[in-house]
This record gives C-alpha cells, structure tokens and sequence, in this order.
RNA sequence: GGGUCGGUGCCCGAGUGGCCAAAGGGAGUUGACUGUAAAUCAACCGGCACAGCCUACGGAGGUUCGAAUCCUUCCCGGCCCA
C-alpha cells in the first residue's frame, strides 16, 4: 500500500488538491512538506499529535518534514475556529512559548542528516524583516479581498457580531507567504495542515502558482473529536498536553486507556504508527471483548512511549497496574516508589495520625477547596489505601503503605501519593 | 453624537425591594450499575473557623431596617437614528 492509500483508510485524509498530481509526485521522489504551529500556548496539546504523526509517517515513507514553529503568525493569531478576537500574546510569553514548541516539535521526528532529514523552521526568520511595503507588494498584490473573505473562516467572523480585525484578516496571507518561502528556499512542495487549514493552505498553493508559476500541493487530515463532537484532548482538568511538566506521562497514558469504544477504532487508526492491518487485527479483537481494553491499552502505550520515552511508559503502565490491578495495600516499596514518580504527589508534614486529608488533596490539586473535600468525605468518596475515610477525613498511621508511602484515592481514577521529604 | 435594550455563578439563562448563595438547562464532581468505557439513575455543584459567618448578580457611590432588584454616575456590548 503507498503512503496516500494508507493515509486515505486510516481516515486521515480530508482533502487535497490534486489527489492525481500528489500521487504521481510522491511517487517520483522524496518531496519537501511542512505543517504550521502556533506557539499560542507553552506546550502542544494531543490534538496536535495527528499533524505531528502525519510528518512522521512521510519521513518514514521517505520524505522530508519541515515542522514550521508559528514566531510569526503566532504574534498575529489565526482567525478560523473561533468567534471572536483573539487576545495577543506579549513577546516575551511568545518567545517562551515558542522555545517550548520547537522542543516539542522535534520529538517525534528525526534529525539525522540523510535524505529525509527533517527541517525545523520558524516563520520569524523571514517574516521580521519584510516590511509592510514590501508585503503589499509583493504578497498582499496577489489576491483579491473578494477571495480573501470567501473563505470559510474569515466569512464566518464576519458574519459574527464581534467581526474580524484587519490584523487577523491578514493572517492567511502571512501563511501563504510562509509557503512561498519554503518552496523557493527548501523546495518544499506539499503542505499539511487539519482541515480548517484548508483556506489558509491554498492561499499558500495560490501565491505561489500566480508569482512563480509553479504548481504546490496542499492535504489536509480531518480535526479529530470526541464522540459527543466536543473538542479533541480536553479532560475535566483540561488540555491532555504533550509537555510532562503540565501532564504527567501516567496521566497522559490514562487518557488513552480511558477513551471509550466508540471512538478507539478512529483515533488507533489516525495516530498509530503500526501497519493498519495489526490495528484492524487488534480492533477485531477488541470488539470480542471489549472488556480487557486491549485497544486501548496498546494505543496508550504506543502513544507514551513515542512522547515521553519506552522508561515513562513502562513506569506508568506498572502504575496504572497498581492502582487499577491488585490490592495497592500489598504492593512492595519498590512498585510503591514507582507509582510515587509517576502520579501526583504531595509532601507528607512529620505525623500522620490524625491528620486531616484536606490540606493534602487541596495541595495536590485534586480539590479545589475544604469545602469540596468534606462534599467528597460524605459521599465516602475519598480513601486511603484501602480504607474509606470518614466524614472528619482524619488519617491514621496505619494507613500508611511499604515504604511509608500514603496512597490517597479520589473516586475511582485520581490518585495522590502522599510522601515524606527526603524519602522517594 | 442621539435614542433604546442589555451586562447575573464555569457557560446559557430566570429573577425586578425581604421567602436569594440566587429558578431551569448545560458542563463538571461523586455514588450505584459496569469494563479504568458508554448509557441510565441519584446526590452534589462560591468560600470558610460550616445549625453560623464572609464574598458574589459589570465598577463606584446613594436611598432603605433590608437591594441582583430603586436612584446617580462611570465602563462595556447589541440594535435603531445621525
């Protein structure tokens, strides 16, 4: 199966320009292609996985990827996918930022020097220097601000009430000339991009075709959501982030291991690197039993071990073990010590008995106030180790496990390991 | 610039002097059932030193025993007129 087939039944192709010209080209060759990120936060997120795999299943299929880290169009904010302006982001937030993403960005991708070395680029570099005249001369003299707000998602802001300001208008020509420069500079023909990039990806495509005369193609993979349609990668506490400072790799691997059914099918096909009949296998197997997870539990680790590393993931598999598996009142210290480094951890002060867990839950994180833990206490959902903790939610010094570690249980799935400094 | 309608808790949205920490819905949390799933049902859903107190209905003043509700003023948004 070529590299376009494959992609078209994992589902992860949208639209493309010239789907013959595209075949026909990625069969000549290695070809030069590129996908944009913003650096709107200080770390990518799971839904920026499927752009990040998709450069990676052309490096693996041969070509050369040139993640394009947003400097520029960061400071300038896209308009599609949302109602109203954005806010801007100061330049020192941005360079952190975008320091962050670069590393990010490099993670999933190889570096070596060879034939289809991947490329990490950064629109600042040409872009800082243009001047406004220079622009609209050279870019802005390009297009018709008839097409400009033809396009879905300046037209769906303009139909909005809040509008679109003329700096967010621009947005897209930014990003054309993004293209334009990369295919006179590096050659790179084909960019990638989620589906509501489409706009913006052909404004590149247009640019180029009208002041080089050359023909650049364009693919774009469908956004990925959950199955009630809400947005991709945002749990209870937030954004699933690729960045194990702000999601921890256990936490990261439970997100995949809780996906439900209905959607495992699509997401196993649209970021696992595995040849797709093994995921099709996999897949039949797991509607024989759904109960044992086996899909999602090989996705998660797949996933884990390709973002943080085969040791973070092996760590939070043998956590998640614990916590989900046995009895964690028999696991040994050194299991213990593991899920400590993997899941949430608060201090332990010197005495146990007849501590209240309010201040440890609130400390972890896991309770946004007192008030919330004493909530949680009477509907008895609060436990350490094995115990159910009363209303008072006051700790014995029996409740602690081997190696003086205290495992409190919020629910069924938050866990908080209570340790004492200078131990573990 | 003139007129007019509006700004309520995470979101939507009711409330037009006391019975208001504020209806209802959504989101979320927990419990039951399960498979670390979905669906369903139930409870919870501002904070705290928790039978009480504090903070809160755009901001600041005021009237009143008492204000989300009335008055003044300022800020912000929609619509209409210029």
């Amino acid at each position: 199966m070529d590299l376009l087939a494959d992609l078209q039944a994992r589902g992860l192709v949208h639209d493309t320009t010239d789907s013959a010209a595209l075949q026909a080209r990625l069969a000549h060759g290695p070809i030069g292609l590129y996908i944009g990120f913003d650096p709107t936060a200080d770390s990518l997120h799971v839904g920026h996985l499927v752009g990040q795999l998709f450069m990676r299943r052309f490096q693996l299929a041969g070509h050369r990827p040139f993640p394009l880290a947003g400097g520029a169009t960061g400071m300038i904010g896209d308009p599609g996918g949302r109602s109203e302006e954005r806010t801007l982001l100061d330049s020192d937030t941005l360079a952190h930022n975008l320091e962050r993403i670069k590393a990010q960005l490099c993670r999933l991708l190889d570096f070596e020097p060879g034939p289809h070395q991947a490329t990490l680029v950064n629109n600042a570099d040409w872009t800082t220097g243009v001047t406004m005249l220079e622009f609209l001369r050279d870019v802005g003299k390009h297009f018709t601000v008839n097409q400009m707000i033809a396009k879905d998602s300046v037209r769906s802001r303009i139909e909005s009430e809040h509008g679109i300001s003329y700096t967010e208008f621009s947005y897209m020509l930014l990003q054309a000339n993004d293209f334009r420069h990369l295919y006179e500079a590096h050659g790179v023909e084909l960019q990638a991009g989620a589906s509501d990039q489409w706009g913006n990806i052909v404004a590149g495509t247009e640019l180029i075709r009208r002041r080089l005369g050359k023909q650049a193609l364009a693919i774009t993979h469908p956004l990925m959501l959950k199955s009630d349609g809400s947005k991709f990668g945002k749990t209870a506490g937030g954004s699933v982030w690729l960045d194990a400072a702000r999601t921890s790799p256990y936490q990261f691997r439970q997100f995949w291991v809780q996906s439900d059914d209905q959607v495992i099918g699509t997401y196993a096909r649209m970021l696992s690197l595995q040849p797709l009949v093994e995921i099709e296998a996999l897949l039949a197997e797991h509607a024989q039993a759904p109960e044992r997870r086996i899909a999602q539990r090989a996705l998660a680790d797949e996933l884990t071990a390709l973002v943080h590393g085969a040791d973070a993931a092996a760590h939070a598999a043998q956590a998640a073990a614990v916590l989900f598996g046995g009895d964690p009142t028999e696991a040994d210290a050194a299991v213990l010590a593991i899920v400590a480094a993997e899941a949430p951890s608060v201090a332990l002060p010197g005495e146990i008995e007849g501590l209240r867990v309010h201040d440890l839950l609130v400390g972890a994180g896991v309770a946004k106030s007192v008030s919330e833990v004493n909530r949680l206490l009477a509907q008895k959902a609060v436990r350490a180790g094995n115990r159910v903790l009363d209303d008072d939610g006051l700790l014995r010094s029996a409740d602690l496990l081997a190696g003086g570690y205290l495992l409190l249980r919020k629910g069924k799935r938050e866990f908080v390991v209570g340790k004492f400094p200078g131990r573990g």
